[in-house]
DNA sequence: ATCGCGACCTGGTTGC
DNA sequence: TGCAACCAGGTCGCGA
């Protein structure tokens, strides 16, 4: 499952191979990934052909390529969902099982494609216009927390006037954007706070310290994801190292917590799961 | 205004 | 062995 820093990864890959290339022609294979351009899919292909790329920007979970002017210009926006990739490839590789839609390069990336692939399809691509500095559609799409403008007091205010869960707070890519369910867990673990403690009963301290660990959480994830990035590869399967070795608490259901050796919980959060450790991250009590 | 839930989607895994 | 149910989860839209 990509969050940021899969996604940032990838947006370095395309910044790397991508950037300075022109896209020669489109074609769509599965219509859902294009889904969120509303006039359609052979729209799409057509307003895309011929625009060279100039950048490659990134916001919490969402990718964007400015087209032609980096200031004024459209830009290419993705989103890899839950299974998405982008992978750059010869254009005469082999069309991967899920490929959903494919774009034929040439300038800087003679002979490639810039290919979306995607299994499950809750991700996909579509164009922004005049959204090459920040896409009018995800404008509402808080900082994330390794952006050096996002602002710590702001996300520790508005935390503490919700009665919401702190877990939740952490998914409301209004308010802190990039954190998805894995790392939610991973920093509430490290901060020893259960996801329902409501954010207007937690400490500025508290929440100023779960950002902290937000951080730290994602830069390790960034720092072990990017040594797994090859030259010519732009990938992302949210299953590189980092998942298997470094998780203290999502999908540890059973196993002792690292710290005290408590078996580890699941239950049931959002229609998905929750994991912590019972003792380390005890339950709020029920106000009445 | 704020909050919380269901729908969307596929394929691997589990259970009968 | 075959089939159905379950599970993964980011985002959006809707109803309370």
């Amino acid at each position: 499952m990509p969050e940021l820093p899969e996604v940032e990864v990838v947006r370095a890959g395309l910044e790397r191979h991508v950037v300075g290339a022109t896209i020669t022609s489109v074609e769509v294979l599965h219509p859902r990934p294009v889904r969120r351009h509303l006039a359609g899919a052979a729209d799409f292909a057509a307003v895309l052909a011929g625009r060279r790329v100039v950048a490659a920007r990134r916001r919490g979970k969402y990718l964007w390529l400015p087209l032609d002017d980096p200031e004024t210009g459209d830009a290419l926006m993705a989103h890899l969902g839950m299974s998405g990739q982008l992978l750059v490839q010869p254009a005469e590789s082999v069309a991967e099982r899920h490929l959903r839609v494919r774009l034929a390069l040439e300038g800087a990336a003679e002979g490639r494609e810039l290919r979306f692939v995607d299994q499950r399809m809750f991700g996909g691509l579509s164009l922004s216009t005049g959204g090459a500095a920040l896409p009018p559609e995800i404008a509402h799409i808080a900082r994330d927390p390794i952006d050096p403008l996002f602002d710590d007091d702001e996300f520790v205010r508005r935390a503490r006037r919700s009665s919401s869960g702190v877990k939740r707070l952490l998914l409301t890519q209004t308010l802190i954007s990039g954190v998805g369910n894995i790392y939610a867990d991973e920093s509430l673990w490290r901060s020893r706070l259960h996801g329902e403690r409501p954010g207007n009963r937690l400490a500025a301290a508290q929440l100023h310290e779960l950002l902290g660990h937000v951080r730290e959480v994602m830069n390790e994830a960034l720092a072990q994801g990017g040594t797994s990035f090859d030259a010519l590869y732009v990938n992302v399967n949210g299953e590189s190292g980092y998942f298997d070795r470094s998780l203290h608490a999502y999908g540890r259901e059973g196993d002792p917590c690292d710290r005290c050796a408590t078996p580890m919980r699941r239950v049931a959060f959002m229609n998905r799961s929750s994991y912590f450790c019972p003792t380390c991250q005890p339950a709020p009590r029920v106000r009445r």
